[in-house]
DNA sequence: CTGTATCCGTGTTGATACTG
DNA sequence: CAGTATCAACACGGATACAG
């Protein structure tokens, strides 16, 4: 219990400095993202940050809940389980989510293709709807990803998705990383390999597949062949 | 020279975790918050970063070239220096800057009074400033804050505040923290015992403290008497 | 089953000293 | 001025053991 307790913090009045000794932390910003679509046990978030130790998730919970970012309820019998929840000021944390992924997008070194998280496909896609592409389009669109259930509504031009029952005028049932290819890689359901499975008006899919566009890249200004650090 | 060259990195698609692949190390976002206003040199990071070594700013760096974030320049001489200089997409991470510096100022934990460089001073303004509430100001304000000026620029609506001669219709000399005590501590110039000079139009400077509201807090959501990192 | 604490090997960070 | 070299302290990740 006595840990030593003092954190290499920056000495630095600025705002920015002070949210980097809140959720600088490594890992801190990703287990946020994986709460940001409603509470979570310990063992639900260690399973969606692949990599992720025990002792470092139980500190890293530890100061975010005494940041004030999330609290640790238990749940009433029979759960008998804690969760953990964001406060409404760490969920108001989103936007700096969707600024961030919106200018990551662009780098130069960002490569598709690597595996994400249930949470992290929906959270991309409040980033990176088109609200101007919706036009008078009025659906629900339910996404099954393994255990998870989400539902997306397009109406009066406006996007939502949240955890909720996956039902709609068409529903895609699989696997979230085959999503993504088709979302943000161009790919074809037929491309799938049956990792994905549709119900449904499938010209809705399609259609909703073209509201979230990738933005251009910017341009790498490495010399090819510098010695930059390859990943 | 040869380092291992590989960096511990999150193996997830996620936009963001990418984006703390690039900049979520320790120090980064502070170097570019640094380099925001226009380039600088190996000396200047230093001096403007207490805390931070000549190790680990050199490493940054390097990593941050490598991201295509920054690019560094040999001046010709006389000069004989490099620079440090943000690229265009590098420039375009202010809103990050922006968005957690606003998110952050309402954290329970935040406690005014740290110092503050000069950029950052800089920025926060830029960050906090109350559109709304410029209406018809037409007006020009210096800053000098040590051997650096900028000049703030009220204008049809608009606010903008960038390095540049600090000439104006009022202009403030002195230290950059005992600006900040009045921008947004709420003090008065009589009570700055001389760290800040004004000449030009008081009742201007007076007006123009009044843009950059702070909004309000967030609730803490720790119990006072529990083992918080207090740090 | 759901976390928490401890040990250990390794890599990162940071302070000091030093070089071109 | 612009970094490198060295070294100690710490943080991370993995495994494992423990507690309610």
């Amino acid at each position: 219990m006595n840990r030593p307790n003092r954190k290499r913090a920056y000495q630095d009045g600025c705002a920015v400095a002070h949210a980097l000794d809140l959720i600088g932390d490594r890992w801190a910003m990703p287990i946020m993202r994986e709460l940001m679509l409603g509470p979570k046990r310990f063992t639900d978030l260690r399973a969606s940050l692949p990599g992720i130790s025990a002792n470092v998730l139980t500190q890293r919970l530890e100061e975010l809940e005494a940041a004030s970012v999330l609290v640790r309820r238990r749940l009433p019998p029979p759960a008998a389980s804690q969760i953990y929840e964001l406060t409404d000021w760490g969920r108001e944390s989103e936007i700096l989510f969707q600024v961030l992924g919106r200018w990551a997008c662009r780098s130069p070194t960002m490569e598709p293709g690597k595996p994400m998280s249930q949470v992290s496909v929906v959270l991309s896609m409040r980033t990176m709807i088109n609200r101007a592409a919706i036009g008078d389009m009025d659906a629900t669109i339910g996404l099954r990803f393994g255990e998870e259930e989400f539902r997306a509504v397009l109406r009066d031009g406006d996007f939502t998705i949240d955890r909720g029952d996956a039902t709609g005028d068409v529903i895609v049932t699989g696997d979230q990383n085959a999503f993504v290819a088709m979302l943000y890689g161009g790919q074809r359901l037929e491309d799938m390999a049956g990792a994905l499975s549709v119900e449904g008006d499938r010209a809705l899919l399609d259609r909703f597949l073209t509201l979230f566009p990738l933005p251009p890249k910017a341009p790498s200004t490495v010399s090819p062949g510098s010695t930059a650090s390859s990943g």
